[in-house]
DNA sequence: GTTACTGCGTC
DNA sequence: CTCGGAA
DNA sequence: TTCCGAGGACGCAGTAAC
């Protein structure tokens, strides 16, 4: 009987593919250790490299893993196959007093496990892997190990919506393994996706004679039929039908037997405006009293791709697959043209009717299943609002030693102090950290173990898309998607911008109270 | 029964 | 979802 | 260009704790 794969040779190779930061390297040690993998160990071995279990979140979370208090196993026995069929178990366990059982399955495992092992599979668990090596590495490490091109590959992942099956089967049988992988109904693909362009001025240089759409604030959805049979699958391709009634019953009313449609879900308003995300966002994931909230929060989809009507559309151009959508399905609101004027307008257009923005699509441009290239393009419109920084969080892997994560606040000229309105750490370069991690301990006033508070005295511009009702935070509001400009160092407190002025943009944008 | 907290998925 | 950095 | 990882805001589901 041949002895199957330790895990200690998938912890030994991660702990290799994050010491080097080269990813012809990185490759090359995922692709060796597939090599050596047979049968189901290479799907397992393929989802762990790319940073998660097979059976995908398995409810193990940080603090179960703290309080497991268990020795490390001398010599590592561990096999993946072994460790597979304890994630199987440890997700299967549910109901009253299930975390006391997982913890108890948690603890058996990782006291079969060496020190190292157990340091891989934590990070694992709570998925933080870390190695600077996810999906698209393992996509080149693949098509190298089975000795095919990595379009092959990548396509064929694609298209399935799955790596793993795709790597056994490149892995085993090669070219014509991958043969099977074209795309299916009921088995959905990775969404295609969009870069993003400054304003519609840009789309339309970029593209020339662009395919503009709206660009709706919901959920992206993608709809399979065939015949009564529908499957709506999520962004992230889950099945959301049951969550989803309504859309499923459009779908099936559809003057087509086979099809699959991409397009975007939201609730609007009587008046038909588009309710705020966070109302839209109800319906999501929802398995509670659906029937009671579709009355009152119904789901209204806007199609816009088609990507199989008897048959495959993929590779047809984006012009004739919205051709061939608009026979068969509600479409979302569309212009096709090559003029900037009439793209800003449109843009105007769908801006002053309430929604996020546009989107410019390539008219000669296959659907590139899972590929965030230039052939679809996003045009959005950020706010600025100049803020005050109350506090910052110490930043963890690479900005560890460094002040990251920034508390916003605006001046409440109303309560005196300040309202915070959430934190952000995008949009600092290395530069910015060293900075700022300087410059706040000389102006520290309080600490805490992980976030040291200061004077309320430096100024950032801070980019926003929107602002939120929250549950969170004192002041009620909070921005979404916030992120640092720069630093306003020529700016006084008192030239800030205050909360009554945030609390104005609210009421515009949510539609008042 | 109700609340608090964490996990997960949406953006 | 956004952004900056590295290859 | 592509990929990765730094983490943000919600809302719902499920358990644990009260």
């Amino acid at each position: 009987m041949l002895k199957g794969m330790l895990l200690e040779r998938v912890a030994e190779t991660s702990r290799r593919v994050a010491a080097t930061t080269k990813r012809l390297e990185k490759t090359d040690l995922i692709a060796a250790l597939l090599g050596e993998a047979r049968g189901e160990e290479i799907e397992i071995a393929v989802a762990f490299l790319s940073g998660r279990a097979r059976q995908g979140k398995i409810g193990v979370s940080y603090r179960t893993l703290h309080n497991l208090g268990v020795n490390a196993a001398e010599r590592a026995r561990l096999e993946l196959m072994d460790v597979d069929r304890a994630f199987t178990a440890i997700a299967g366990v549910e109901g009253a007093g299930s975390e006391r059982v997982r913890g108890a399955l948690v603890a058996h495992l990782f006291s079969r496990a060496t020190a190292q092992e157990q340091q891989f599979l934590s990070a694992l668990l709570v998925g933080e892997l870390r190695q600077g090596a996810l999906e698209g590495i393992m996509l080149e490490a693949v098509a190298k190990a089975a000795k095919l091109s990595l379009e092959r590959v990548r396509h064929a992942a694609m298209v399935a919506g799955d790596v793993t099956a795709v790597a056994r089967a490149a892995l085993e049988t090669g070219e014509a393994g991958l043969a099977d992988y074209d795309i299916r109904l009921f088995r959905p693909v990775q969404p295609m996706l969009a870069q993003t362009a400054e304003d519609a001025g840009e789309a339309i240089e970029d593209l020339g004679e662009a395919a503009l759409e709206y660009k709706l604030d919901g959920a992206r959805v993608q709809a399979h039929k065939s015949g009564d049979q529908v499957v709506i699958f999520s962004r992230a391709l889950n099945d959301v039908s049951a969550a989803s009634p309504e859309i499923v019953e459009a779908v099936r009313a559809l003057p087509a037997k086979d099809l699959i449609l991409d397009g975007e879900a939201l609730s609007l308003k009587p008046d038909g405006r588009p309710q705020p995300f966070q109302v839209t966002a109800r319906r999501f994931n929802r398995k509670a009293d659906v029937e009671k909230i579709r009355k009152e929060l119904p789901l209204t989809p806007f199609w816009f791709d088609l990507l199989y009507l008897d048959g495959n559309l993929l590779h047809e151009p984006q012009a004739r697959r919205f051709a061939e959508l608009q026979k068969v399905a509600p479409v979302i609101p569309h212009l096709r043209t090559s003029d900037a004027v009439a793209a800003r307008e449109f843009l105007e257009e769908a801006l002053e009717r309430g929604h996020e923005g546009i989107m410019a699509k390539a008219p000669g441009s296959e659907y590139a299943t899972g590929a965030r290239g230039r052939a679809w393009l996003k045009v959005k419109r950020a706010k600025t609002l100049d803020l005050v920084i109350l506090a910052a969080e110490w930043g963890s892997g690479r900005r560890k030693g460094f002040l990251s994560n920034l508390h916003l606040g605006a001046r409440d000229t109303e309560k005196g102090g300040f309202a915070m309105l959430g934190k952000t750490f995008k949009g600092l370069t290395d530069e910015m950290l060293a900075w700022q991690t300087r410059e706040f301990l000389k102006i520290e006033i309080a600490r805490d173990a992980n976030t040291v508070y200061v004077e309320p005295k430096i100024v950032a511009e801070i980019a926003f898309n929107d602002v939120q009702i929250s549950p969170r935070y004192a002041s009620g509001l909070a921005l979404r998607f916030a992120r640092v400009k720069r630093y306003r160092t020529d700016k006084t407190v008192e030239q800030t911008d205050t909360f009554q002025t945030v609390k104005k943009i609210a009421v515009g944008g949510i539609g008042g109270e």
